[in-house]
RNA sequence: GGCGACGUAGCCAAGUGGCUAAGGCAGCGGUCUGCAAAAUCGCUAUCACCAGUUCGAUUCUGGUCGUCGCCUCCA
């Protein structure tokens, strides 16, 4: 089955292929580590995720490479000079760098949580700040970089393919230009970007500071991206995901600072993840669909919603409700549906197990459906869909031979699947023989004692479902 | 201000130039059932509005209204 996938460098949906046969580098924008990741940059992770499920489900070997942005930012208080880590390090009282591991500790606790599978390398830009200063050096060789008294910068009139991912012109960018920015004088165009800051002025007093060629200071933003997929992955990479939002800045920046060091192209299909925006969460809460944000108030963590008793494999089932490329809208009632109809898979899937059966060759058509819809661009709405028709067709025709294929799909959707019907139908003697028990009970139309049983077993989390064909059971906990 | 995306049932959302406009959740009614739970069947959409193209548009084009995003080191 061939594999189709939106390029944003096209706009186009195109169908896959790998530089290297059976093999797709790939490289996922990671975290900036300086607080909490919210629920919508998780959508980003479940996506990619989904992404390198699919491949590997077809067959392909996947070197997945993420980075950990470590090296803090800039706050957006233009005045105070201080960087977001430093600021939250203040905050806490805590090293900065000890603040930095425990975010990045958190995030990839979240990841384990959503049954992301582990990007074969993580790397962090701290630990990569040489090859950096390697990169920028063969900019300066090849005349996209110079310096000013502040910084190191590229200048994207020398790289003419510079607006091809955003397809937004320069003059735009100039327009767009903000007055309380503060600006380096020397910047030769507004939309030049720093490689390398130096630490003065402003970041006089920045913590996280290296030697260079240029003085003393820290790396621009991009630029860890750039020097560690290319590091790990070679000069071409094939696809290079991150959120809608890079699409302007960030990858345009990443694709000129690596395409105009090495002169070959940096990624094959560049591919983007849209956001979730929240609705209404309260009755007080006038405003409607704003994006999740750090500073909306809105702030949602994958932590939030485990107190609130939702499993996080619920919010992954919520984010296959929509298509990766479309805005996904949260509120507490698609939450909660999301978690219900999650529910009742589970309880599918323990049902099949304890009725069992072979396969019969209608489910075919169902696993066609799922495979045709993850390999038209992702299309994890429909593919849900083949999942519902198929649990709805077995229940119809009581013909229960449908694990393998649920398990198969599982490897694309992740929802723990064999493990969850595994846990369901675990039992003891004890269970075993109280459920014997009530059966003859029920067989002899002993009604209080079988209640009774039931209600015992239900305390030790085993609900029970009588059928024409004898009593089912699953844990419930 | 510039650029872009989107508006499908109570909610979250697929999809298509014409055949019954997926699926989930919620709701209502029926079947099944000792009860319970589940399952199953049925019901609930003039596809934002206006105009155009077309034999035919929810799908294409233009406009209107509304929402959202990016241009700010936010996935």
């Amino acid at each position: 089955m061939s594999l189709s996938l939106y390029n944003t460098l096209t706009r186009k949906k195109e169908e896959f292929s790998s530089i290297e046969p059976g093999r797709v580098r790939m490289y996922t924008c990671g975290p900036t580590v300086y607080n909490y990741a919210h629920i919508g940059n998780l959508r980003s992770y479940i996506f990619a995720d989904i992404l390198r499920r699919t491949l590997q489900y077809f067959g392909y070997e996947v070197p997945q490479v993420m980075n950990v942005t470590d090296v803090g930012h800039l706050t957006d208080d233009a005045d105070s000079g201080d960087d977001k880590m430093e600021l939250q390090a203040k905050k806490e009282g805590k090293d900065i760098w000890e603040i930095a591991r425990h975010f990045e500790d958190v995030f990839f606790d979240d990841i384990e949580k959503l049954n992301i599978e582990p990007p074969a390398v993580k790397c962090r830009a701290t630990e990569h700040v040489s090859e950096m200063i390697a990169l920028v050096e063969k900019l300066f060789e090849r005349g996209h970089a110079y310096e000013t008294a502040q910084a190191v910068y590229f200048d994207v009139t020398t790289f003419p393919a510079y607006t091809e991912l955003s397809r937004q012109s320069l003059e735009d960018k100039l327009t767009a230009a903000r007055d309380d920015v503060q600006e380096d004088p020397e910047k030769r165009n507004p939309a030049d970007f720093a490689l390398w800051f130096k630490a003065v002025g402003r970041f006089e007093h920045h913590i996280m500071r290296w030697d260079s060629p240029w003085g003393v200071g820290f790396p621009g933003w991009h630029v860890e991206c750039s020097a560690m997929s290319m590091k790990y992955l070679g000069q071409t990479l094939d696809i290079h995901t991150g959120g809608e939002d890079h699409v302007w800045v960030h990858h345009p920046n990443e694709s000129a600072q690596s395409e105009g060091a090495t002169g070959q192209k940096f990624v094959q299909y560049w591919m983007h993840g849209a956001f979730l925006v929240v609705g209404r969460l309260s009755a007080d809460d006038d405003d409607e669909d704003r994006r999740m944000g750090k500073s909306e108030g809105n702030f949602l963590r994958l932590q939030t919603l485990i107190d609130k008793g939702y499993d996080p494999l619920a919010y992954r089932y919520l984010c296959f409700s929509a298509h990766y490329r479309a805005k996904l809208k949260f509120t507490w009632e698609s939450m909660d549906a999301a978690a219900s109809g999650y529910d009742s898979l589970k309880d599918f899937v323990a049902r099949a197990k304890q009725i069992g059966g072979q396969e019969q060759p209608w489910v075919q058509e169902h696993r066609n459906k799922f495979e045709h819809a993850i390999a038209d661009d992702l299309n994890m709405p429909q593919a849900l869909a083949a999942v519902n028709e198929l649990i709805r067709e077995a229940d119809r025709r009581k013909e229960y031979g449908v694990l393998d294929a649920l398990y198969d799909f599982d490897k694309v959707l992740g929802l723990n699947l064999r493990k969850s019907a595994e846990k369901a139908t675990s039992a003891d003697a004890e269970i075993e023989n109280m459920i014997k028990e009530r059966e003859t009970a029920r067989a002899n139309k002993d009604w209080a004692k079988a209640d009774e049983l039931r209600k015992s077993l239900s305390e030790m989390g085993i609900l029970l479902e009588d059928t024409a064909s004898g009593t089912l059971w699953r844990r419930t906990e």
